[in-house]
DNA sequence: CTAAATAGTTGATATTTATCAATTAATATT
DNA sequence: AATATTAATTGATAAATATCAACTATTTAG
């Protein structure tokens, strides 16, 4: 089993709104598009914004002073900048970047948190989505703290193909380096971990096309390295 | 600079409450003491209550299959459990055990959450709570990937003097091996480094008595290695 | 289409960290 | 107070991982 929790999607809280209240984040709603490699949220500038991303994955990420690790890879219909609502510190915590175009909505943080303030059943579902990323970085820590290197891989491999691709042959929209960065390793040895695999025939691997072929043996992988 | 936050205090949140929220809680409530060593929250149990803690200090740990990592240490009036609120997993993340004798009261999840719907001021409070919650982990990450092992043992000693204790001279309630499991390092490793800063002058070490005696050096350390 | 630049790969090596075993110190028990 | 038990410490060693350097494949720019 992958320590990996399936993602969820933000569209239907806006069905717990009143009008009053869509047109409340209708009017304070900016439309953009982002192309591939472009940041929508930039860590440590002011979070003014709350973003919905309607269609288009984008990479969360941290920057440290040596490093970056990725904390996870966003679909669609997803809010973005939600942990940064009533911090004391006003900044975003992290980064995000597109991996492919992005179509998103940018909603005034202070017209979400009147939104917030006047409906309770919307602003408990933003509990909901909160709770929900914070059960994932749990997951996420353990992995990163008990797994060996190849646990490490295999279970990023399992979260790419359960939980964002939804198949067990996908494209990953993401480089080498990258997928180092989601492991939390260096790329010689993401690389090297990868080339194993492939030669167990556990995966076939062409340029950035995955195909998993003993998903049971990446789970086993993931579980006891 | 340590890769900490300040934790923060929860009592506030009940002054955002009415008398007769207030008295759903309290007819909802049930006061308890903890012994040193004894379970709070067990991880892997329904998630039923929200906890307030009164007095006493707690550690909050995951149990993975091999490992343990403690996550953070929580000081009196706090609230523990707020991040099962509304998820699809009913059970408790994390395990909370006492690290001294602990005084808390137990509030009914399904009260809590009828409160949580009538008052949007205090949802919010406990939206900014979990959010606060949620930057510490993103430092934690970021320390756990980045981070050599002698940058992770100063960065707990900083995080343990200016967070916890918020003094350069204090005495932890933790063994060596749980002060492993906070760094994420091996016990062995984790008691030779204390030991290279204590012949480094920069602590002094009298088993479980920390002195922090050059707090400058420890800060570089944890951001350098 | 070709050169230049970038990304991906591989091997050798150094470094870091964990593990194992032995020992000492501290605490608890009778 | 003597013994048993557990926690802390130390040293030796093994294992894991990162780093460095060289090379190849792929992509981009002119």
């Amino acid at each position: 089993m992958a320590n990996c929790i399936k993602d969820i999607t933000h569209n239907e809280s806006f069905e717990l709104l009143t009008k009053e209240q869509l047109s409340i984040l209708d009017n304070n709603k900016t439309s953009l598009k982002y192309d591939i490699g472009e940041v929508l949220i930039k860590q440590g500038t002011l979070s003014n914004s709350i973003i919905f991303v309607k269609k288009g994955i984008s990479k969360i990420y941290i920057e440290g002073a040596q490093k970056r690790i990725i904390l996870t890879i966003k679909r669609d219909n997803n809010f973005l900048g939600l942990s940064s609502l009533y911090t004391e510190d006003k900044t975003y915590q992290y980064t995000v970047s597109a991996l492919e175009k992005c179509k998103v909505d940018l909603y005034d943080k202070l017209a979400f948190k009147e939104v917030l303030k006047q409906n309770v059943a919307f602003s408990n579902e933003i509990i909901k989505y909160i709770n929900h990323n914070t059960s994932r970085f749990y997951k996420r820590l353990l992995c990163i703290t008990e797994k060996n290197s190849r646990g490490k891989v295999a279970d990023m491999i399992l979260c790419l193909s359960n939980h964002i691709f939804g198949c067990l042959n996908f494209t990953i929209p993401l480089s080498r380096q990258e997928l180092a960065e989601f492991a939390g390793l260096s790329m010689e040895n993401t690389i090297r971990i990868l080339k194993e695999f492939e030669a167990d025939k556990l995966i076939k691997l062409k340029g950035k096309n995955f195909k998993i072929k003993n998903k049971l043996m990446l789970e086993r992988i993931s579980e006891f390295g």
